[in-house]
DNA sequence: TTGTAAGCGTTATCAC
DNA sequence: GTGATAACGCTTACAA
């Protein structure tokens, strides 16, 4: 089985490698007699290419890398990663391009990542994710002219191809939507104030007041990590302040449901007292009580699309619109 | 950028291309001063060796595969999956392996990814998720003699390497719980049918069931998709029965939580009523109203066992005890 | 149209 | 100890 190479397959069926290969590119110059002749040994031994010798050869690994910024344990758990991941194995495999997952944790392990996949050649292409305000990895990326897509925005840079929820936009839809209901004082808990995405949907919050005329106010703006204690925390430090927020707009639902516990343990009553609106419409959302009114982010349509531009770069064409926008929805539930 | 090679390096530092070779293998045969030499221009340059043409000369990808054999959409949002993948690209970079993800859904694509994955010598090796009672895969990756480990359990055939959690023993064990808690009908969702894992906890239920002298009911068996929907029209079709249960262990979180809110749904109150005891103990255990208590299965150790394995068998050492079990623990909340 | 041969960038086996 | 040199399995000019 290990010895079942194109020289074989040409010995038996009396051609030349060269024309196996020729056969099995497809090449339109060879002879049908041939060409059959070729495809009957191949069928027959199962023979299949040596991925590692036409990686060699061509200089492509047809390997896409998706690289995380979370510690594992940040990630474990997390549904927008294994929805990501699971789209965009997907979408990937379709154009016969496979996926390799690396997590770069530490500053050290973060740049060995970068040798490892980049400089080794070892992928063809990278996607990242949660991109902070001013991004090494991107700046060295582009300096190295490496083919990868963003997953989120950077502006500093203005070739950076990028997928974007328009996280601006639904950060709006949920804020103008707390409003018309009827709630004064929204609060907004964001992620770590690093991220982009942190200060995107900040920014929608912010539009959202401004259409209703209403002013801005530092005191209901909290932060957090991905974590539920972290959320909590935040929560209660908004709860602390008076008035106390009538809304919360969570930077995902972990944190939303982070702080809606926080809330219910303090004896308020949701969605009366407190409403609350995640992001992200992961499982989460239906199992909790009361359930969570969330922003779905179409996570499938995010990876299709990152994935697309990739194999587009990779492959030499220039990707039409170097950033794209993947509209969100709200899902209104019980929590608001 | 591209253009740096071996040979170049060598130019640089005026020896042998093959010397500097060995200094980057560190070869114990090389001269100190030449080594220095060769180093120096390495780091000045920034020079990494390319994978692929190591790959192709040590026919060794340094690259595992990991094959799920789930849709995408069941995947999705499923705590299971990203902690067992944030787990194994973890334990993996250790050893300077990276971690290649594919799925298999159709039939049509599964026989695709092998030939893509094994054949084609893409991965070195492949962890297998989610055996079935009598598996294809296994068996032929048995025959072509690649190195593979199974995160779960096969036992028509005694060479394959495995991980799997202590099935057996947590059904046991929370079954018993209920039990020694006063629960007299205590029923069981399974996950679907032909899963080994399936299997192993009715084992472990009905194991329970006879070290309390408690006769099997099949009535009390229900079997389930990967979904909230499915598993609420087993919980249902349980309720039915009468008498109906007054416990439920569900194969996995998600199904005991679609078999609460059933229950929920038809008034049934929480654990006064019917106690509920889930698997994983996922993220959303601690968020659902009453919390639920959940098996505690290990993923990271699950991944790490498996990791170290099938690196093991990779580079040509016998693993150990070629099936290890990692043990679970019950953690106790509201719903039992 | 098909075959011959020169790489792709390493590693490993030879001589020196 | 070190330097040529032959693979590794494939693709692709170039020659026939």
């Amino acid at each position: 089985m290990a010895e079942l190479k194109q020289v074989e397959i040409a010995r038996l069926a009396g051609v030349s490698q060269a024309t196996v290969s020729r056969v099995l590119k497809g090449d339109p110059q060879v002879n049908e007699a041939m060409r059959e002749r070729v495809l009957a040994v191949v069928q027959e031994l199962g023979y299949v290419p040596d991925a590692r010798a036409q990686s060699l050869r061509s200089q492509r690994t047809r390997l896409l890398g998706l690289v995380v910024h979370r510690a594992p344990a940040a990630l474990a758990g997390d549904p927008f990663f294994s929805t990501l991941i699971a789209s965009i194995v997907e979408q990937s495999g379709r154009y016969d391009y496979h996926l390799c997952v690396d997590t770069a944790r530490t500053a050290r392990s973060q740049r060995a990542i970068y040798e490892e996949l980049l400089r080794t050649r070892r992928v063809d292409g990278l996607i990242l994710v949660e991109s902070e305000t001013h991004d090494k990895r991107i700046e060295r990326l582009c300096r190295e002219g490496f083919p990868f897509v963003l997953i989120g925005r950077y502006d500093p840079i203005d070739a950076v191809c990028s997928v974007d929820n328009d996280n601006i936009g639904a950060a709006f839809m949920a804020t103008d939507y707390l409003l018309r209901t009827g709630r004064q004082r929204v609060a907004y808990i964001g992620g770590p104030a690093g991220l982009t995405v942190t200060r995107d949907r900040l920014q929608g919050y912010k539009n959202a007041l401004e259409a209703h005329g209403i002013g801005y106010n530092p005191c209901l703006i909290g932060f957090s990590e991905f974590n539920e204690r972290s959320a909590a925390s935040a929560m209660a430090e908004l709860l602390n302040h008076s008035p106390a927020p009538d809304a919360v707009l969570g930077l995902d639902d972990r944190i939303a449901l982070g702080a809606m516990r926080e809330a219910k343990r303090h004896g308020v009553r949701i969605p009366d007292e407190i409403a609350f609106i995640g992001f992200n419409d992961s499982p989460l959302c239906n199992y909790v009580e009361p359930s969570l009114t969330s922003v779905a982010v179409d996570i499938p349509a995010l990876a299709r699309k990152a994935t697309e531009m990739l194999i587009a770069l990779i492959e030499g064409r220039e990707p039409h619109p170097k950033r794209q926008i993947v509209p969100a929805r709200l899902v209104k539930r019980e929590s608001a």
